[in-house]
DNA sequence: CTGCATCCTAGAAGATACTG
DNA sequence: CAGTATCTTCTAGGATGCAG
């Protein structure tokens, strides 16, 4: 929300660093706009909340293609590899044949993790008052 | 999380209310996908935090235009329309000409804003720790 | 088992013009 | 001012086949 100037909604013609103090997901322009893209697409959530709800040992890429309803096997490695750029996601291969690779929550990664499952948590509590209101609507 | 039922995964042959005992989002067929979607779609999310964060009267459509920069009318109308139904947003119409229309949270709404703000104000905050993670890999 | 490469399509999003 | 209608563009996502 606070920016280093006060040109607010120009093109940038210097780098991230030196014109923002912070994200602001309300500029155009700022690549927070990008990172809130990979957690809010399709899967990226449900791939954070996946980790994040995990005890048991770390997930491996079937397991959560298994958990994750509906997600193709290209969407899946595509989401990962997005969410280890972000730097969300550790992604850990074993060197075997046949291949073994697990995926688990980096330190960041379970920060985000945390809010994107109080968002799908409450969803999930309330989706009957929403689905209520929908149908006097 | 919680299904009503054991048969995880398969077509629903009854309605909803009969199956889930709350939603959830791991589940393709669950209503709180869309819902889900509604919220993390490109701009459903910027609205529900534009209008959470504002202190100031309820906004009119063209400021909610300006705030969130790049939407275009279109999108936004629509995106209004269909936070409207799920019962996050307020419309009201003050029937003069010009028109006069101001958007408003619900007090549903504020509540699944709550998660969203603070999804987007952690991610406001640590971009910088995003952004060298990915010039390094 | 864990992917990548390719091709293809539905639906999201944009541009533009128009109206009460 | 606050939209709608129409048309076009774009891209996320799906299907399939192959490889280490």
């Amino acid at each position: 929300m606070k920016r280093v100037d006060e040109e607010y909604g120009q093109q940038p013609k210097v780098g991230f660093s030196e014109r923002f103090i912070r994200g602001d997901v309300f500029s155009a322009q700022c690549p927070s706009r990008e990172v809130l893209k990979h957690i809010t697409n399709r899967w990226g959530g449900l791939v954070l909340i996946a980790l994040k709800l995990n005890q048991g040992p770390a997930y491996r890429f079937s397991e959560l293609r298994r958990l994750i309803q509906g997600v193709s096997e290209k969407m899946l490695a595509q989401t990962l590899k997005m969410l280890e750029q972000d730097g969300f996601v550790q992604r850990t291969d074993f060197q075997v044949v046949p291949p073994h690779v697990e995926y688990s929550l980096t330190p960041l990664g379970a920060e985000v993790a945390v809010h994107v499952v109080g968002l799908a948590d409450w969803l999930e509590e309330h989706i009957q008052d929403i689905l209520s209101h929908r149908k006097l609507s």
